[in-house]
DNA sequence: GGTACCACTTAGGATGGCAGCA
DNA sequence: TGCTGCCATCCTAAGTGGTACC
């Protein structure tokens, strides 16, 4: 403890006699990564932590208290005069069918219930919760007229909009309070933030891609659904009243204060904390120190694996093609999914034939494989990548006699390949490999990119560059945006606007030039001297707007957030920030900076990844 | 080695608040 | 003051990977 080194564990420095609280909270980290100062506060409690947490592997906390999950409102019925129409004739439907139907008359201009799976699963769940008169009554979706309801929903939503700014602030002052009274938990004694503390209401379930599922009920979550999680000797929750909890249990080893299982895939929910929190956030810091540790080695795993190609083994020779597109392209691992359950999508190790085509020549160059493929979300991969003829040879090998639906590494899986990079270094996983090359593409374009006698913006756009290039690597995409065209015309004409005010005033500062020359007064000098700062202005003003726009263009259909978020180890980015004189905030929103407050804390100018 | 289950991270879209502008 | 568009935040689906059990 140091005014140089925080305490460990609430994250202090020491000034002068007084200590001071620098953002984030850090405790138990583990004693076997490297990096961390291991200072600790006057703060005995902390200390004591510290060494329990040596002490029990596994245990996540020592004490947990939190007020359970708050629950949605209950089903609030249509007013009379909104009906659902059924073949021309107006029906008054039970309470249960009426709030489904209420569901999807909310859904009724999304392109998802022109969808016939969307239909047919609806009107199955839908049908379930008829009673046996509407069940007679109500045989086919066709002819199902919700569209009384769905304006009653669009009047509601216009009605919101258009509250006092009182009725409004009402509003957000209870929502305050229950976010204070349900956001946030007592972890070892240090109040945390809740990432989700809100049970998930019911609805329609809204996959991504062709999802087999898409339309089935989400059921309503009660109390008796949920299990509860907190320390022995902590305040028990209440449930709401008339309800009881599923469960009450004390579990140490794991983060969640609840879950629930929800009843369309049978997946378990849970209730978590927030990426701010310490527990969250020292995991984080975790998983970037595996990767610098894959730096060290990824020499040597790339050597392997190479060697691997040649191996008299198929499935040796697939695994190690399998990690050479990991590591060059950054592919997801690809674990096995169950058939009709989910969307129908894929990662390195469960492509399909069909997913690849080879070609001995494209584009003016060798040994091409054209991917083409759904990843995760249903997103599409497209990519041309030329390999190495060795690789090419073995894709043809591993295609022979194969059908276009069976697998192209069909002799591994994610376990297998996991267990494989775990013995080349503990803790290495497919994923890392991920975290490994967005963050070691970040580092490498910033240092191409940024010299330190550039603008701001010109940084700023270079950091944008950098983390679009990380963006593209790991594939993150996202749906352009519905104003993009707009909104660049709208940037456009400021440009036009913006050069027409320059043209002007560059025509005055001429003019004043010419008359100075003339006239050669301290008026006409100091005029000179007010139009070449004007030119200067308008240059700097212009020049930053066609930068936003080129920024903008650039990422219309990329989605920055997901690597800033998931991939890109902070530190390159507060060093980046600090060497290069640019506030954190122009990077890091305040949600980003509570998120990576360690880094923002302990990193220096000169941390490299 | 296969499978089921569990815990956790990663992901894009929806929503809503608010800054900037006419 | 009202409108518009952007961005932060919320929401929850969809991945990864570990472990227990057979």
């Amino acid at each position: 403890m140091s005014p140089n080194n925080p305490c460990k564990y609430c994250k202090r420095y020491l000034v002068g006699k007084y200590l001071t609280i620098a953002g984030w909270e850090m405790a138990n980290s583990k004693p076997q990564i490297d990096g961390f100062a291991s200072y600790l506060c006057e703060n005995r409690a902390h200390n004591q932590v510290w060494e329990e947490d040596n002490a029990n592997n596994g245990k996540k906390w020592s004490t947990l208290e939190h007020k359970g999950p708050f629950f949605p409102p209950e089903y609030e019925p249509l007013p009379s005069n909104v009906c659902f129409v059924y073949n021309g004739k107006s029906i008054k439907l039970s309470l249960a069918a009426e709030e489904v139907a209420t569901f999807y008359a909310k859904m009724l201009d999304h392109e998802y219930t022109t969808k016939s799976v969307f239909q047919e699963n609806f009107f199955n769940d839908w049908r379930e919760e008829m009673t046996e008169e509407e069940r007679e009554q109500i045989n086919k979706l066709s002819k199902c007229d919700f569209s009384h309801m769905a304006k009653y929903f669009l009047e509601k939503t216009e009605e919101k909009k258009a509250m006092t700014k009182e009725q409004k602030q009402v509003l957000k002052e209870e929502n305050n309070r229950l976010t204070e009274e349900y956001g946030f938990c007592l972890l070892d004694g240090h109040k945390e933030k809740i990432g989700n503390f809100r049970v998930e209401p019911p609805g329609l379930f809204r996959g991504r891609g062709e999802h087999p599922k898409m339309g089935k009920l989400k059921k309503r979550i009660l109390p008796e659904d949920i299990t509860i999680n907190c320390s022995k000797d902590s305040k028990i929750p209440e449930a709401p009243k008339g309800h009881r909890w599923r469960k009450v249990q004390h579990d140490d080893t794991v983060t969640w204060l609840a879950s629930w299982v929800e009843n369309v895939q049978g997946n378990l929910k849970y209730i978590m904390l927030n990426p701010s929190s310490k527990l969250k956030g020292e995991k984080d810091w975790q998983k970037y120190e595996v990767a610098r540790k894959l730096k060290l080695k990824v020499e040597t795993i790339r050597r392997l694996y190479r060697e691997d190609w040649k191996n008299r083994e198929m499935k040796i020779r697939q695994r190690g093609v399998a990690l050479y597109f990991i590591d060059k392209l950054a592919l997801r691992a690809g674990n096995e999914k169950e058939e009709g359950e989910t969307a129908d999508t894929v990662g390195c190790c469960s492509l399909r034939v069909e997913h690849i085509t080879l070609h001995e020549e494209k584009g003016g160059q060798e040994f091409v494989v054209e991917f083409d493929f759904l990843g995760k979300d249903s997103i599409r991969y497209y990519n041309e990548v030329p390999v190495e003829s060795r690789v090419f040879r073995n894709l043809k090998l591993f295609m022979e006699n194969k059908d276009p639906e069976d697998d192209l590494f069909d002799r591994i899986n994610t376990i297998y390949l996991n267990k494989h990079l775990n013995q080349s270094m503990p803790g290495l996983t497919a994923k890392v490999f991920r975290t490994f090359n967005a963050s070691t593409t970040l580092q490498d374009q910033l240092n191409k990119l940024t010299t330190a006698d550039m603008t701001l913006e010109e940084k700023l756009l270079s950091y944008n560059r950098a983390n679009r290039a990380v963006a593209i690597l790991c594939n993150h995409q996202r749906a352009a945006p519905k104003t993009f065209e707009k909104s660049m015309q709208n940037m456009l004409d400021k440009i036009a606007q913006k050069q027409q005010q320059l043209d002007v005033a560059k025509m005055e500062l001429k003019e004043a030039k010419k008359e100075h020359k003339k006239a050669g007064t301290e008026r006409t000098r100091k005029l000179v001297e007010k139009k070449e700062a004007a030119v200067k202005r308008l240059e700097e003003q212009l020049k930053k707007l066609q930068l936003q726009m080129t920024d903008r263009e650039e990422n219309k259909v990329i989605a920055l957030g997901t690597s800033k978020l998931n991939y890109l180890d902070p530190r390159i980015s507060v060093a980046w920030c600090k060497k290069f004189n640019v506030p954190i905030e122009k990077i890091y929103n305040k949600t980003q900076r509570d998120k990576f407050a360690w880094a923002i804390d302990m990193t220096e100018e000169d941390f490299q990844f």
